[in-house]
This record gives structure tokens, sequence and C-alpha cells, in this order.
DNA sequence: TAAAAATTAGTAATAATTACCAAATGATAA
DNA sequence: TTATCATTTGGTAATTATTACTAATTTTTA
């Protein structure tokens, strides 16, 4: 029951098309690769309307806004907390589909004086076709 | 033996008060942050000059530049990978002195196609005067 | 000591993101 | 329905972190 399902918000077209095209794929795209997804069915939306709705969406934890120290943030359609690759190579972006490990919280805590509510992990590597 | 060492750039009288200023300071400065400390030696330095820098000496792994998702981006004068904290209320990070769990690798390797180098652990939580 | 290379200060350019605003759209209620 | 009110949009301007450029300076090399 997120603030879509409460009306909080409207569901607009251009939401509804940016929300689906974000959720086709698993690329975790820029918002501009998500403005040419986009205007391919909307032709007239405009940049601004894309960043926008990016950004209420990732603050209603309908998406996720990630960051791998690039120019550009991305973007994930899956809101759950899941770990995530980069290559070092072609900078492509995949999840990795492990447990989180939630120990890892615990001893975050003791070695510090924060009280720790949760962690991100961003492996690095290369991809298949960037292995040689 | 890193660069420096072998004489493969030179320690200029910038490069060496930006080394010892980010060396002295356990708080992963902003580059203007950076910049505003070593003005006070060095009135006369430029900020493309503390910029460039940065640079040189965080892709020589004398320094790291570490990205936690603000606008600015961070300098640790620690090269060695070690975990961190960031407040969600008022943004500070910190060192989590804890050993790095190099099995997450392997698992993430497992569960991946990806050849897997290393990984970033970034927690977050709140600090001890932010608690409350 | 002359030439070559590296580095700097200062400034301009770039580029991602945010802010602004008038027009359009959708919701509300008399 | 119809008038009002709130939300959202498209278009554009502004912001801001970072990078690029360049002439002058410093250091190294031969
Ligand atoms: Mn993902
Ligand atoms: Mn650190
Ligand atoms: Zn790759
Ligand atoms: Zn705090």
């Amino acid at each position: 029951m997120n603030k879509l399902d409460k009306n909080e918000f409207r569901l607009t077209n251009q939401r509804k098309v940016i929300l689906e095209e974000l959720k086709k794929v698993k690329s975790h795209p820029t918002a501009t690769e998500i403005y040419d997804m986009v205007r391919k069915k909307m032709p007239r939306i405009s940049l601004g309307t894309v960043y926008r709705n990016l950004e209420l969406l990732s603050n209603n934890s309908i998406i996720q806004k990630l960051d791998f120290g690039e120019a550009q943030k991305r973007f994930d359609g899956n809101p759950t907390t899941h770990y995530h690759i980069n290559c070092k190579g072609c900078g492509r972006v995949d999840d990795v589909d492990m447990p989180l490990n939630q120990e890892l919280d615990e001893l975050a805590e003791n070695a510090t004086s924060y009280k720790v509510s949760s962690h991100h992990v961003e492996f690095s590597g290369f991809c298949v076709s960037c292995q040689n």
C-alpha cells in the first residue's frame, strides 16, 4: 500500500509510462535512457517530467535511485534492496541474486557508535563479454 | 612503491599539502572542503589544482575517491579498502572498523557470470548526535 | 645553460540536475 | 453541470560540480 495506491499522487499517463518502461528492463537505465525509452511511447514528454517523476517515485520507494560513481544516476524498477555488480570494462550494472547479509548490520553496529539501519553492497568485476 | 615513490610524477608543494591535509583528517572531506583546508596553508592555490591532484592521487591509489550519492564526491586519505557508514541525519561519513568479508566476492561470483574483483559496502544509520 | 616536460593559476566550458512558471489536466463540491 | 482548487506538465532558465583550456611558471634533462 504505497502512496500511489493511497491516491496521494496521481497516476498520470507520463508517470504510468515511465514506470512501465522502467519495470520492463533490468538494465538499470539512466534518466536520459529512460527519457529515450519513454519518448517512443510519448514523443512530447519533457526531460524535466522524467526527472521529476523518477525523483517522486524513488522518494516513495516505488523505484530505486542508484549511484555507481558515474556521471549519471541509475534507476531500478525493483524497489526491494538487493546487491549490484558494476562491470569495470563496459560499465553495465547487473543484479546479484544472493541473499542479503543481515549480520553485516550487526557487525557494523558493534564496530561504530551508530544506530545502523541498512547497507548497500556494490561489487565490481568484469562481465562475460569484457573478460579478455 | 607507488608512482610517487617511483618519481613518475613530482611531489609539488601543492600536491604535498593536499595530501598532508587530507591525511590529517578522518572526515572524508569533499573537494571544496579540502580546498578550504589547503588554502589556509597555501592561499593562492586554485580549486582546479585541488581537483586535478585529487584525481591524480586517487587514480594512483594513494588516496580514495568515494561516492555516497550526495552532490559532491568525498575523499579518503586511506587508500586501503574499508567499509563506511553514512548518517541519514547529518550526512557525516565514518569508517567502520570491521574486517572485509571476502567470501562476499565468492558468493557474488557464483550468483553471476562476472569475474568479481572487489566489493564496497556502505552502511546507513544515525550517528550519536542524530539519535533522537 | 638551453630546451623539453610537467605543473600551475585562472578562467571558460560541460553536463547533470533542479527550479521556475504559465498552461493544461484532473478532482471537488456547490 | 460548472466554478474553483490543486496537481502536473512542457519548456526553458538556473545551478553547480567537475573538466578542459591556456599562457605562465617551475622543474628536469641533456
Ligand atoms: Mn537491480
Ligand atoms: Mn574511510
Ligand atoms: Zn563489461
Ligand atoms: Zn548524524
